[in-house]
DNA sequence: TAATGGTAGGGGAGGAAATTCCTCCCCTAC
DNA sequence: TAATGGTAGGGGAGGAAATTCCTCCCCTAC
């Protein structure tokens, strides 16, 4: 979805007189696999201004015309005879930020003409305006900085990639209208129409919406005649061949599998060969192939950095003036920005935006570098960790040899590029992207678009603007700016008991930590309580964090991210229940189904545990460090008491056989030396432990049984590895933790020897030969025998 | 059309700072 | 020009070498 500004048709203009609005656009497919293209009227960009202490409904006419008058200067008349600020009318809504007793305060809503408008009246409103009874005010403005699109989205309860009704005779297809000043159609879509927001239904993706639209998932790659030793340059470097691969989603079979190239080409079996004479006629002929193929979904493997950017550079360096509209609609040319995507996860990345309207631009790579922790993002290593395969290797120094050569070299080439604009597709499939994305787009609300080009923290956002709208609650606007180094303490790490232990470890972790404390103390911004409101409160009404922030109780005011939390996680729990449902079929198992299911329960834990990050971000748009250092508290305060609880209880003293120990924990786990040498044993000390010291605590809050190391080796904090037991037939894997062996910035032999070695004490419980192996590995180091390959580090 | 989830903590690199070690030299005891 | 005994050993100065400490950075654990 996004929005455009443009003339209303008359038929849809309601009672507004202005001479243009926002008009949304509603991206889709139907049932049938057609683009759909929905034009939606009559929705206005509003927001909300904290009223001034005994404001009264009188002064809201002086305020809409100061305001006016403001925004009407300001607008310096961009947009001649719009009347600006539409309408104001008072409202009782209350700030979500502290608890408020229940009590709503007057707020003024205010409508305006254009998205536009609404920034530009919060800055005149925050930096004050003066009004006839009091003098210059400065304002606080309230969800006056959500995306107008995401509004619409959030006021008609509409999700991201979810299906959408439009009743017959309520819409008008294009083109419409009196001959002479006919609504015609200005995209290439298949179907467009006009309709009134309000007669649009949007649907919850359960039951027969659970389905996924079959999607048009256009996959492409780029060739390039790159000079020797030089990277290509657009400018300078033809372009030379294009290969496409169009797929549905949810079928396997191609739809289209074609390839563009610059000169003569052999027949490759199974793929179209369109061959040109020049470089130009294959790129308007590229061009037009894009707009009839009408993709949904743009894909290929970084082509936002570099396959995109490259085709609209060099299709400007030819003058090929029709090239850059690839989106859907008509006359607006796609353009590439620079765009600078910093975060604390991912580091400061420069990356490209690309406008291309009504497509997703679902790069492989993007996705790939934001789900998965890998050493390398070559599309070949990338293949081969998920796919097992390695792709047809060209190296691009001989591609100008291919290129120059004869219609079979170039085939060869043809072959190689027609495989990189395959293998994004069959990324896509195996890790069943578009239906996870699907999933997260309609968990947390936010358009596919979102998931890809912006960060954690709107996901949160679209999920509290939807929670907070039906109880009056409103969402402030962040304060320009929040302190640097505003930090808060984190969590515990128990100082580890270093050593070797050949007894069975028994692994104790609190489910969902954060989520749970969160839910259990009744933690939100809606129930901080302010200091001075404390002695209006009942001693019983509210609790203390150990940090001395104090949140009302459950019984008093339930908060709303308690609320958001457990919506979350049971639906997540229906999602698991759903899955066992669809896996029970056996043979008539719906594979798409139970898939959606599986994306659908990863995306809500995802969720869920993200919130807390959200509350503590630095840079945040609703950060509440109350909220994050109390959370963080309790953690260390539960952790602490459990440490405590069970090496009280299991005594020798109490008739246990041992002393047990906490050798270990970190923020929601603790590691026991119950002193026992049978697994079985120690399984089952966990397992009562587990279910002991959950008592001690409030719901939702549970301690639970994982597993047994077994031996295990304990280096450091955050450093150890074991053999992992969750039955007592067999142990699981080995796994390590923080060691060299799943470290990205250390050569491969140091992997090498850390892993046979532990493996040779953990698995073989020799020691002796972990040494002799490491002997041998350094005198063949030492003597030159060593593989390169293996002393090559990349970062 | 500006936006960006958190803290704790190990360990390596690199360089500054503090410490140790060594040599030379002066001086005294005998 | 004139006059010039020795060795052992403490301790300071000065500078090289080795070590510690600190910060930054990367990456992981949770």
């Amino acid at each position: 979805a996004d929005y455009a500004v443009s003339t209303t048709p008359a038929a849809f203009k309601c009672t507004s007189t202005e001479p243009r609005a926002a008009v949304i656009r509603l991206f889709g497919v139907t049932r049938g696999g057609h683009s759909v293209v929905a034009h939606v009227h009559g929705f206005l960009p509003y927001f909300y201004v904290r009223a001034p202490p005994s404001f009264k409904q009188e002064d809201v006419a002086p305020f809409q015309q100061a305001l006016t008058a403001r925004l009407k200067s300001e607008m310096k008349g961009k947009e001649q005879g719009s009347a600006c600020v539409l309408s104001c009318q008072a409202v009782s809504r209350q700030s979500i930020m502290h608890y408020s007793f229940g009590q709503m305060t007057p707020f003024i809503r205010v409508v305006v003409a254009l998205p536009s408008m609404v920034g530009t009246a919060r800055r005149l409103l925050e930096h004050g305006m003066t009004l006839p009874r009091f003098g210059s005010f400065s304002f606080d403005t309230f969800e006056s900085n959500i995306a107008f699109a995401l509004r619409y989205m959030v006021d008609r309860n509409m999700v991201g990639c979810s299906w959408v009704t439009i009743p017959a005779g309520k819409w008008q297809k294009r083109p419409w209208g009196p001959e002479g000043e006919q609504e015609k159609p200005v995209t290439h879509c298949q179907l467009e129409l006009d309709v009134h927001f309000s007669d649009l239904t949007a649907h919850e993706p359960d039951g027969e919406y659970i389905s996924i639209a079959p999607l048009r998932i256009l996959s492409f790659d780029i060739e390039c005649a790159g000079r020797p030793g030089i990277f290509p340059e657009a400018e300078k470097d033809a372009i030379i061949q294009i290969a496409n691969h169009v797929m549905l989603q949810g079928e396997t079979k191609t739809v289209v599998k074609n390839i563009f190239t610059l000169k003569e080409c052999a027949p490759i079996g199974g793929a179209q060969v369109l061959s040109f004479e020049t470089e130009a006629e294959m790129l308007r002929s590229w061009h037009q192939f894009v707009l009839a193929c009408d993709a949904d979904i743009i894909t290929g493997y970084n082509i936002v950095n570099f396959d995109l950017p490259y085709l609209l550079n060099r299709a400007e360096a030819l003058k090929i003036k029709t090239f850059p509209y690839l989106g859907r609609i008509k006359g607006l040319a796609t353009r590439v920005k620079d765009k600078m995507f910093q975060s604390k996860q991912t580091g400061t990345r420069e990356s490209k935006e690309i406008n291309i309207e009504g497509r997703v631009q679902f790069d492989v790579m993007v996705v790939v570098m934001r789900d998965h922790k890998l050493s390398s993002y070559s599309l070949n290593s990338v293949c081969a960790h998920f796919l097992g395969e390695q792709k047809e290797d060209v190296h691009h120094s001989i591609i100008s040899v291919l290129q120059e050569g004869n219609a079979d070299t170039r085939r060869r080439l043809a072959v190689y590029c027609l495989k990189d604009a395959y293998l994004p597709q069959r990324l896509l499939q195996k890790l069943m992207c578009i239906i996870n994305y699907v999933e997260m787009a309609r968990v947390t609300g936010v358009p596919l678009s979102y998931l890809l080009t912006r960060g954690q923290q709107i996901k949160v956002m679209s999920q509290l603007y939807r929670k907070v709208k039906p109880l009056g609650l409103l969402l402030p606007v962040a304060a320009r700016k929040s302190e640097e180094g505003d930090k808060f303490e984190g969590a515990t790490v128990i100082d580890p008991i270093k050593g070797f232990y050949k007894e069975p470890i028994a692994t104790l972790d609190f489910a969902s930590l954060y989520p749970s404390i969160m839910m259990a103390h009744n933690l939100c911004y809606s129930t901080l309580v302010r200091r001075g409101d404390l002695q209006k409160l009942d001693k019983d009404a509210y609790a203390e964090s150990p940090t001395g922030d104090c949140f009302v109780k459950t019984a008093t005011h339930k908060g709303i991210l308690p609320q958001i939390l457990e919506e979350l996680l049971g639906a997540r729990k229906k999602a698991k229940a759903d899955m066992k449902k669809e896996a029970a079929k056996g043979a008539a198992m719906d594979k798409l189904k139970y898939a959606v299911y599986d994306g659908r329960q990863l995306a809500l834990k995802v969720s869920a545990n993200s919130v807390y990050g959200f509350t503590g971000a630095q840079v945040g748009q609703l950060p509440c460090l109350e909220i994050s250092s109390s959370v963080t508290s309790y953690g260390r305060q539960m952790i602490e008491a459990t440490k405590k609880h069970v090496e009280e209880h299991y005594t020798e003293e109490n008739d246990y056989a041992h002393n047990a120990q906490v050798i270990y924990g970190d923020t929601d786990s603790v590691m026991i030396k119950f002193g026992t040498d049978d697994l079985a044993e120690a399984m089952r000390l966990g397992q009562e432990a587990a279910e002991k010291v959950s008592g001690i605590f409030i719901k939702p809050i549970k301690l639970e049984f994982e597993k047994c190391y077994y031996p295990y080796l304990l280096m450091n904090k955050k450093r150890y590895a074991g053999l992992l037991w969750t039955q007592t037939e067999k142990y699981d894997k080995m796994d390590c933790k923080g060691i060299e062996t799943v470290r990205r910035d250390n050569c491969q032999l140091v992997k090498d020897v850390v892993d046979t070695s532990l493996r040779a004490i953990l698995i073989n419980k020799d020691p002796e030969r972990a040494v002799a192996f490491v002997k041998g590995q350094i005198s063949q180091l030492l003597m030159n025998e060593m593989d390169m390959s293996k002393l090559v580090i990349s970062k």
